[in-house]
DNA sequence: TATTGTTATACTCTATAACTATA
DNA sequence: TATAGTTATAGAGTATAACAATA
């Protein structure tokens, strides 16, 4: 008999429902918090961009595309519009013509950090609810799932 | 001393990193997997919008605007895609004729199925990698965060 | 007057397809 | 010919503001 049609469902099933129905709802607190930044907000894939270029500086188009899990059609459209916010800079590769040259501006370094310093303030707020006992559990649980489903 | 200023980081504010770092990667692929469905795909807002008619059909457009955290143009415009593709009907409130009463077609309930099973069993792939131990250790992390988040 | 819902507008994310320029 | 990147196009999610209809 297979396992799927009795009434005890897997474990990894299980926990597949609880990783949709879950993920959703925190997700779209972090995008609320991000985009309430100031004046100058960011969406989630903006900041994602912006911390890949802080630790990859110089990266091409393709490295992004490649970490943020995009075509490159779509690295590039959000590309320009950091550039045209100067957030970021894109210039020619002075050896291989075909690439560009991606960099934060002190600008956008500043607001990277202002916006993970703020989005993880009004995160850690809602955590510090939780016993430090639970806390660690959600974090090990976060910690095991991030290796599981990113690759680099 | 404030603690914020040691090197020592708070606990909460330990974990508030592990979420901006592991959800948006973990949603990306749950969103590529939801979309990937064959010819009728459905996004993570839509799903979650079936998914909420068909624990309460005959909701009100306010009742899935609050559900899904989002504004009533927002939501009005979703159902408005949902109703084009036969997923939800939207009929008028026999007594209340300022209301419009959202309900799941046949069809919609079918994709809902089928959309759930399928993403479930590719997110449950993944997990499967994971010893019982861990995998449980996941989902208890998971549930928690989901409580603190999770208003209703 | 307050509430329900829609419409208009604008912006971002996202993909596919077609293209240019370079290697 | 293959690769790097851009552009055109299309559709979805999202918000704000203005509006119509109803309670």
């Amino acid at each position: 008999m297979n396992p799927e049609q009795l009434s005890e469902p897997l474990a990894s099933e299980q926990c597949a429902n609880k990783v949709m129905e879950v993920l959703p709802v925190v997700m779209k607190f972090l995008r609320a918090e991000m985009r309430s930044h100031k004046s100058s907000s960011l969406s989630v894939p903006q900041f994602r961009a912006l911390a890949f270029l802080h630790l990859s500086p110089g990266s091409s188009l393709s490295d992004l595309a490649e970490h943020l899990g995009v075509t490159k059609a779509t690295a590039s459209a959000m590309a320009e519009r950091l550039v045209q916010r100067d957030l970021i800079t894109r210039l020619e590769h002075p050896q291989q013509r075909r690439q560009v040259v991606l960099t934060l501006t002190a600008e956008g370094l500043t607001l990277l950090q202002e916006s993970r310093q703020f989005t993880r303030n009004k995160i850690a707020d809602i955590l510090s609810q939780l016993p430090p006992q639970e806390l660690q559990a959600v974090e090990t649980g976060l910690a095991k799932l991030g290796n599981l489903f990113m690759i680099s």
